[in-house]
DNA sequence: TTTTGAGTTGTTCGA
DNA sequence: GTCGAACAACTCAAA
């Protein structure tokens, strides 16, 4: 990195009309390249380059191949925070870059048609990122470029929360302990270089012609560090009762911060530090974010996760392939209702209580024995907080194919979850609505009603609401049965 | 090396 | 309906 000249310093000019100049050639000019770190607080590498040089240009890439993927939902996160990234940045008289094309190449094309000599990104865990990121640090080094790392998404970087043994543990309560002795070096606050404009792509229509799954009906949550923080403040009012409320799916109880930790509105040390541990809650909610860490240092190590079971027996579990159920499963209508309110709640918002992903994704895995990569796909398309170590890692471990794996099967009966989460049924009869006729001791199993209850209440089974796809006891046994097979290391039974 | 203790989020049964 | 006990019975971390 060159050391920053002194005097030659040259603002970033406004001229009237509003209209932003680019900053002298002849300065000290670095780049930040964005992610998945959509902020200016707290933001290593924000805080890195702003330090040490002069100016900087914020630069997003437009990856076209990842957009297409995203469901709506998440789309449409992401451009809304980045158009709440160029207006904070705007407010320090810049803005932000947006360019397109293959992020690897262009970053350091960028950097050199600026005759900037350091680009500064936070680095990212999926494999997906490492490889974009190695071809990156090559393309840098091809042009004599240096590419500065920093960790930015993680309250700890991977490989610094160790067994005894110096290994990352497999089991998450003893990373825990690790995980929260672990010691915490702030990360530096920004410097004040200018924020330099370029000439920018137009970010697309967030609400522009992608195709979508869902029904779009989602509420339109702030965006940006503004939005991030406001969520922040308001979780903070109720996180002493968070162990209380956490798993009520009809309850404002979590912290509606999944898709802000996804995009880096916020820093996860900041929701640390702000929310401490000074309270039962404080300290469960923390542990939140322990586990956010556990996953993406586990995928770091063992990238094959996202496509394999952890624990290779499973590669010989023969699933059942099941094209309409897995459809009744994605569309809500598999006739358990807890379930299919969940996968309603999904569809229609892009996201989908946590206490409901474990019980949905338990249904498709267990009592469906369907594949856990069609299900992780699926919550993958359409979570707005979609991401890549976390929708794996929660996955492999409700299929019990991952880490942590507990000695035992486990298998959520929907009913029971239903009745001790959604006690009032509340929950369910938001997100299906046809069974709102029904009370709270029935609507978790209508199908224990007889069909005259059922008449008064609106309800026909098989015709307003489906039969179960499954006997939830009959495909209990059946999966513990697979699963047993699987783990004794029989050959499968013909 | 061996041993011991323990494991996010569960279910079912019977009193 | 509620509650406590029984169930399951493997793997890892750490002493």
């Amino acid at each position: 990195m060159r050391p920053v000249p002194a005097g030659t310093r040259t603002p970033t000019r406004r001229v009237p009309g509003g209209v932003r100049t680019v900053a002298a050639v002849d300065d000290d000019v670095a780049v930040v390249w964005f992610r998945r770190d959509l902020r200016l607080a707290d933001n290593p590498a924000w805080a890195a380059a702003t330090s040490a040089h002069d100016a900087v240009v914020a630069l997003y890439v437009l990856d076209h191949r990842l957009l297409a993927r995203a469901g709506a939902f998440r789309r449409r996160r992401v451009l809304h925070d980045l158009a709440a990234l160029d207006r904070a940045l705007g407010e320090r008289g810049g803005s932000l870059r947006v360019v397109d094309g293959d992020a690897a190449e262009v970053v350091a094309a960028e950097a050199a048609g600026l005759g900037a000599t350091d680009v500064y990104a936070n680095a990212d865990v999926t494999p997906y990122a490492l490889d974009r990121d190695a071809r990156a640090d090559a393309a840098h080094a091809r042009r004599g470029l240096e590419l500065h790392w920093s960790w930015g998404s993680l309250v700890h970087p991977p490989g610094t929360v160790r067994t005894k043994a110096g290994s990352l543990s497999k089991v998450f309560t003893p990373f825990h302990r690790a995980w929260m002795a672990a010691p915490w070096d702030p990360w530096p606050g920004p410097g004040d270089a200018d924020v330099v404009h370029r000439p920018s792509l137009d970010l697309p229509d967030p609400d522009g012609p992608y195709p979508l799954v869902g029904d779009e009906q989602g509420p339109a949550a702030r965006p940006g560090e503004d939005g991030a923080r406001a969520r922040l403040d308001v979780f903070l009012d109720q996180v002493d009762r968070y162990p209380d409320t956490r798993d009520l799916p009809a309850e404002p109880g979590t912290s509606q911060l999944s898709a802000d930790l996804r995009f880096g509105t916020v820093s996860p040390r900041t929701v640390v530090e702000v929310v401490g541990e000074a309270t039962p809650g404080r300290q469960a909610f923390v542990r939140q974010l322990a586990w956010r860490d556990w996953f993406a240092h586990t995928i770091a190590l063992r990238p094959e996760m996202v496509e394999h079971p952890i624990d290779e027996r499973f590669e010989g579990l023969r699933w059942r392939r099941d094209d309409d159920g897995l459809d009744a499963w994605r569309e809500g209508r598999t006739g358990v209702p807890l379930v299919d309110a969940g996968m309603r709640q999904l569809r229609a918002t892009g996201w989908m209580h946590n206490r409901v992903r474990m019980v949905a994704a338990s249904f498709l895995v267990k009592n469906m024995l369907v594949d856990w990569r069609l299900g992780e796909r699926w919550f993958r398309h359409l979570l707005m907080d979609g991401d890549v170590p976390q929708n794996v890692g929660n996955w492999q471990w409700v299929a019990g194919t991952g880490p942590d794996a507990a000695p035992f099967h486990r298998v959520f009966n929907p009913v029971v979850q239903g009745r001790r989460f959604d006690p009032t049924g509340s929950y369910v009869r938001r997100w299906v609505p046809e069974l709102a006729g029904l009370d709270a001791s029935a609507v978790h199993e209508p199908w224990r009603l007889g069909p005259l209850d059922l008449a008064m209440a609106g309800v026909v089974l098989g015709e307003t609401y489906p039969e179960p796809i499954v006997d939830l006891g009959r495909s209990r046994q059946r999966a513990l049965d697979a699963y047993d097979e699987v783990r004794r290391g029989q050959p499968p039974r013909e």
